[in-house]
DNA sequence: TTGTATATATCGAAAGTCTATATATAACAT
DNA sequence: ATGTTATATATAGACTTTCGATATATACAA
């Protein structure tokens, strides 16, 4: 798992970016997110929910509620503001990754 | 400038990164990292000074003071112990920076 | 019935950055 | 002379974001 301090700021995007994928619920995000970056991201609750709420607030995403084995899931759908949201972030973190690049140096990308 | 969450986790490694290449002192980084970075990193003093005493505090780094033109210039001196610190730092960013890729497929790394 | 997994929620702690402010000297413009 | 900007370091308090701890509630297995 990376340091929290690392996160910070990129919490979001990834967020968005599993939405853009389809609706999911924030169990669901939660083990997503840890199986698609192989066990390096680990979101918790504790950091995940209160963010979603926000969200939803600014209007970036969407909710409804779906039964599913006596439980209540409760689904985030991306909105079209929150696509918005997710192209700046994106475009945000490139160019952050790419002055790293150029600072710490040897790294080589290709395609920015 | 880069949002300032997302600066967090990394602000240490770009210090580290900076006093690889000689000593310098706090004013110095702040223009040599607003410079390499293309002015994509731009480092507060506020933020910066007090990360320097803690990286003493931690023994990664060693000081000494330096007259130039009537002011007091306190140099910072990267120690074996932050080298290694560096390493660490480095590693972190770069599987961190590699899970980032993961998630937002499309941008192609190179060499990692 | 005890524990684990599922599912959401909130509070307070901790970490890290920023703004604002303070001090002091040098350089430069008016 | 005088004010403004640049150089140089420092600290306090505000703010953001993540996390651990805790609470609630249902399903399922041992």
């Amino acid at each position: 798992m990376i340091e929290k301090s690392l996160m910070a700021g990129s919490t979001i995007l990834l967020v968005l970016k599993l939405l853009e994928q389809g609706d999911l619920y924030g169990y669901q995000m939660i083990e997503s997110l840890q199986e698609q970056s192989n066990n390096v991201f680990e979101l918790k609750a504790g950091t995940l929910y209160p963010l979603l709420h926000t969200l939803e607030q600014d209007g970036a995403v969407e909710t409804y509620e779906q039964q599913a084995q006596g439980r209540t899931r409760k689904y985030y759908h991306l909105t079209a503001q929150g696509q918005k949201l997710l192209k700046q972030k994106t475009a945000e973190w490139q160019k952050y990754a790419h002055a790293m690049k150029d600072m710490l140096g040897g790294m080589s990308y290709a395609g920015i």
